[in-house]
DNA sequence: ACCTGAACACCGTTCAAGT
DNA sequence: ACCTGAACACCGTTCAAGT
């Protein structure tokens, strides 16, 4: 699209992220990343080693974004606030947050946000091996359900969604199913999600009034 | 590679997950299945609409292998049994495990695995509501443990994945993780799989006792 | 009905060449 | 140092043709 006369890494990087920002995987290649570039496919190769490396980059600036919320005193509504923060992050640019869940490549900003969560625990006093897996579920939960939050798994099934699912959810074969339809159909992001996040943190208590 | 006489979905499918199931979504393609049955590339669609139709009844065939566990009549029991039976078809067929986490259409065998868990929370006395949420909970829970766990996440550290680690993860950057160290960098699955499922169902239980 | 073969519109990447 | 262009070894899928 717009011609640039010399190339840079971050130039790169950038164009590339606004392209999956806006059209997701099956939108982005190197050769159409090129192409916008106005340059040679190849001309990229001298910058970034290969697909995976520049898909790291822009992993990496994406979740550079992200703020870390400010602490409260609480750790239960801080660890809420730091989870709802990954969900905003995951739901401001949908496909580059799908893009970092599938890109299987470690990357350094990700430490960044495991120290805030492994801190907040780690101040409230759980013991060492509690804290790492603590992270761990919480990190877990939020990005598992953001996945499928973007993947419209907690809007109201629309009708053609319900007709798939009645096909196949009998009373017979499937009673508790049929039983609770109302609610399988109803969803919502925002309350489903608070609900998850209470079970855990209640869970997480245990541990430590249990010392 | 062995020629077969006169093609049928079944015969197709049945490859095809075999083909995943020892190399993966990279050693998979619609021309090398093609040549694995010794026919042309094009034959294929003469039994199945496309890629992904195709990836459809791979997954469904994959997902009836599962065998539901008897109830023990205590819902935790239960709630664990079936987790754990999950995860087992995750770790038996890892490549086919993460082709049905990558896959986004919906496949109707998954109705017959989430009836079980509807079953078992309803039977246990949780309002509808609840029931609907912490099936989605648990689900969720098992499903991104499995993915974590078959990425390697929850083997220990080895020296390269440490020095990484350290390289960034550095004293005054990050203290909290710098203390953690010894715990992050040992890991046991199924001691973490264990706490995790503790976690939410004493998260749950209180939900029962609150009525 | 079932399969083939050529063709189309793509990929990521290597390698030798240009400036 | 930085970019180009041709080439290689792939993709999924359409379409017309063969039996």
């Amino acid at each position: 699209m717009a011609k640039i006369k010399k190339l840079t890494r971050e130039q790169i990087v950038q164009v590339a992220m606004e392209m999956f920002d806006s059209e997701g995987d099956a939108g982005f290649s190197m050769r159409k990343l090129a192409g916008k570039l106005g340059v040679d496919p190849m001309a990229i190769y001298h910058h970034h080693a290969n697909r995976n490396a520049l898909i790291s980059e822009v992993v990496q600036a994406y979740l550079s974004q992200r703020r870390i919320p400010t602490r409260s005193g609480d750790w239960r509504v801080d660890i809420r606030e730091l989870c709802q923060s990954l969900r905003g992050l995951a739901k401001s640019h949908p496909n580059i947050f799908r893009l970092y869940q599938a890109h299987d490549t470690w990357v350094p900003e990700e430490s960044r946000i495991s120290e805030a969560f492994h801190t907040i625990l780690l101040d409230a006093g759980f013991e060492s091996q509690t804290v790492v897996r603590g992270v761990r579920l919480l990190s877990n939960y939020t990005e598992s359900f953001a996945v499928d939050e973007l993947a419209g798994w907690y809007k109201p099934l629309d009708d053609s969604d319900r007709a798939q699912l009645v096909q196949t959810v009998s009373a017979d074969t499937h009673p508790a199913m049929t039983r609770l339809m109302d609610d399988i159909g109803t969803a919502d992001a925002e309350a489903d999600f608070a609900f998850g996040l209470d079970v855990i943190v209640r869970g997480l208590e245990a541990e430590l009034v249990g010392d």
